[in-house]
DNA sequence: GACCGATTTGGACGATCATCCTAGATTTTA
DNA sequence: TAAAATCTAGGATGATCGTCCAAATCGGTC
């Protein structure tokens, strides 16, 4: 759905571009070259890099929204929607595995780099917990539900850096199964004890 | 146990900056000014920016297997052990609030710059992994050692960039608590069902 | 006190970076 | 079609970077 203009495929390819190299290691550039556009022609459309930083986590925001929604609406339960959740891993393992997660890896570098924008990157940390906190929520696990979600946001995160680490798609599978389990042992869907060698990590309680 | 050569001061400020602000955004003059030594100094002493790196990694590798000795004599269990490891969490999480974990920013910054010591990084992954998975092989879960080694790594680094991300303390000490609780149901230390509204992940199978 | 290797200094170098500017090209408007 | 607004091109600028060097200083030895 990307749409025509110039500036959106700047935005596009920094988008790519700052997931693939980092956010400082890109340069005006190198965004320029991908975009086939002459250096001097950002400064009309952004003024500083910072500028297209933020554009590009708007997107990032606006696209995570889209997705969120569309889960919303395909996922007939909260545990079918949690899954769309834990699923990422795997329908991006072949980014993942060389680049890690998005979110993560971006959220990190500004961290580091004190950057003004870092508030606005962790937005999309946000946006994921309190998605992923309602839907434990219509579980019914009101009490501890944005704990359930930032635990389950926790080892995403996890999984994606050791799997980027070690280029393990096979990791990440392995993680992924276990995860669902976990999720199913809050659903009444709790595996029989002895299927594939591991079984839902914490028992549910009401 | 800091040496008094200026190369071990160098590498011990490369150390701690590379951590605070990042391998690319950490220049020779920040070093130079951390060590108060002019900034020519360092060609006498390293050749490259990337001979600095690597002496920090080689550093860290030594530091690590130090410390992971030390837990090797203190813990009398393999239990204990692993406890060790999961508590760094509590005892570096000043510092990990606010610059995530050592090891996985590192490796997760030279993946995305491609970086020749890519690999060297990664091998402080290596060390705690086969540390842990001798730990659990100890444990007598010969059969998913490595496994169960990847999996608490993996959630070690998931809570590190989450409480980096929202600088949150409490969110580590929880997350701790589980880790303990999921790693005393493989020891028959299961905790009983409701303490702290949350129980072991995952039942021990033998 | 003269000598010599080890260490340190401050500045020079070329490259690259983000930023900025001016002039030309294109599209829109009247 | 003429004028105005929008967009694009490519080079200039100053700062910073990693790298390099020649000269100064230090420490120990004869």
């Amino acid at each position: 759905m990307s749409t025509n203009t110039t500036r959106d495929h700047i935005v596009e390819a920094a988008d790519l571009l700052f997931y693939q190299q980092g956010y400082e290691h890109t340069s005006f550039s190198d965004i320029a070259d991908a975009v086939q556009i002459s250096r001097g022609n950002f400064y009309y459309h952004f003024k500083t890099k910072d500028e297209i930083l933020d554009a590009v986590i708007e997107a990032r925001l606006a696209n995570t929204r889209k997705m969120l929604d569309q889960w919303e609406i395909e996922g007939k339960t909260p545990a079918d929607r949690i899954r769309s959740f834990i699923h990422i891993l795997i329908g991006n393992r072949t980014d993942i595995k060389r680049f890690g997660c998005p979110v993560g890896t971006l959220c990190t570098e500004l961290a580091k780099l004190d950057h003004d924008s870092q508030d606005e990157a962790n937005r999309l940390f946000t946006l994921f917990r309190t998605w992923l906190r309602r839907q434990f929520i219509l579980l019914g696990r009101k009490a501890d539900a944005d704990a359930l979600a930032m635990h389950i946001l926790a080892r995403s995160q996890g999984v994606a850096t050791l799997a980027a680490a070690f280029h393990d798609e096979k990791f990440i599978k392995q993680e992924v199964k276990q995860m669902c389990a976990w999720l199913d042992s809050y659903t009444g869907n709790a595996a029989p004890d002895a299927n594939d060698g591991r079984s839902a990590d914490e028992p549910a309680k009401r």
